[in-house]
DNA sequence: GTCTATATAGGGATAGAC
DNA sequence: GTCTATCCCTATATAGAC
């Protein structure tokens, strides 16, 4: 584990020690960023703790991004393009100049968004956001990319309703994500059950996915 | 204004002045602090933040409740208990010793929670709570809250997928809240629609509940 | 029961070296 | 491009007066 080598250091608590160009590494701090976000909430966040899991200093996230409310931004817009994205391509094309088969849709999108789990802190950094409306600049964000998803599925030919069920369940995906509630799986039968329930029809089996306990970060 | 009256300080910046008993001040320092626990997550609020919403000093609030983990943890009770306490009585007594008529009970439940918010932060100090599964104390009191009001529906008769459901559609409200979604509703056109889809049904004019403006807190 | 004063720690941001 | 050193503000908690 030699520091001077060019193996992606972050991670893994490593310094940084190899020089890389401003493009490449800011994709790497963001990704961190969401994670360490996600799991520890705006303010509970240290630029700190962001640097450390991205394996660089302290100083250097801060005046790459701005701030810490500007690394926040991006990291949500990070997020949220994800999410967008994998959400078009789980569509697909619509057909024939039409428009999509509802229920299939809605479960190819489901499938999309649960996949998503293995991206660290990818839905809870958005939950966390939606509880930020109160801020002024974040705030306006997080309206801004609940109404863009939003809009982004109407699109696909999902009724009003269609969306509202799709949110919601969405939620609450992301609540029992960010409760760790996977975690006491294997000792309380009854949150078996929970996740069961929660995580329903075919998903079933993808509960394991949700992520195990909050390691480092 | 004078200040040695018994009139309610808090809520009004005043000073609390007034001698109480710990058992009448105790519930309005957990009233605040749901408020702004509510409003600003944990990491996010100081306990001068409470204090003060509840007119007291700071050394106060930490003496009273020995530190800032336990009055989130008291106010956390507080508030599930007043979730939990309001569905029981909407629900009302099981109809002879059967099991309560589904739809109807839904609606209920539904007016209920919708009903809620009315007291400040309830529903968001609740939705911080289930962001924290990662703290070691905190995340444990957050799952068995869960795991309380699930078995609480259950056992009014509702199958685990109607839990699953009703519990969805109540953490969408939360998030619409905590977005503070309905502060934009008289500009935006399109906001107005979620919002209607969102409060479904009988609920729609519920909408202007939704708290206003992040005032003091 | 309630306050003022304060000890002490932690975190965001800046300066400046390499 | 990246780090070390450091400033300064804020926040929890304690001590002790009234």
């Amino acid at each position: 584990m030699s520091t001077g080598t060019a193996a992606t250091p972050a991670e893994q608590g490593g310094r940084a020690a190899s020089r890389m160009s401003a493009g490449e590494r800011r994709p790497l701090i963001l990704e961190a960023a969401v994670a360490v976000f996600g799991a520890n909430g705006y303010s509970g966040t240290t630029t700190d703790l962001v640097a450390s899991a991205a394996g660089v200093s302290q100083p250097y996230v801060v005046r790459m991004f701005g701030g810490k409310q500007r690394l926040f931004l991006e990291a949500l817009d990070w997020a949220v393009d994800r999410i967008s994205a994998a959400f078009v391509e789980a569509a697909g094309p619509a057909p024939d100049g039409g428009v999509h088969e509802l229920g299939a849709l809605q479960d190819r999108l489901s499938a999309a968004y649960v996949q998503l789990l293995e991206v660290r802190g990818l839905h809870l950094i958005v939950s966390q956001a939606f509880l930020l409306g109160g801020e002024p600049v974040i705030g306006d964000a997080a309206r801004a990319h609940f109404a863009r998803i939003w809009t982004l599925l109407r699109e696909m030919g999902m009724s009003a309703q269609d969306v509202r069920e799709f949110y919601a369940g969405g939620m609450l995906i992301n609540t029992m994500v960010g409760l760790r509630l996977a975690d006491s799986m294997d000792s309380d039968p009854e949150v078996t059950d929970m996740l069961r329930a929660c995580f329903s029809g075919s998903l079933e089996e993808v509960a394991k996915t949700v992520p195990r306990p909050a390691d480092a970060w």
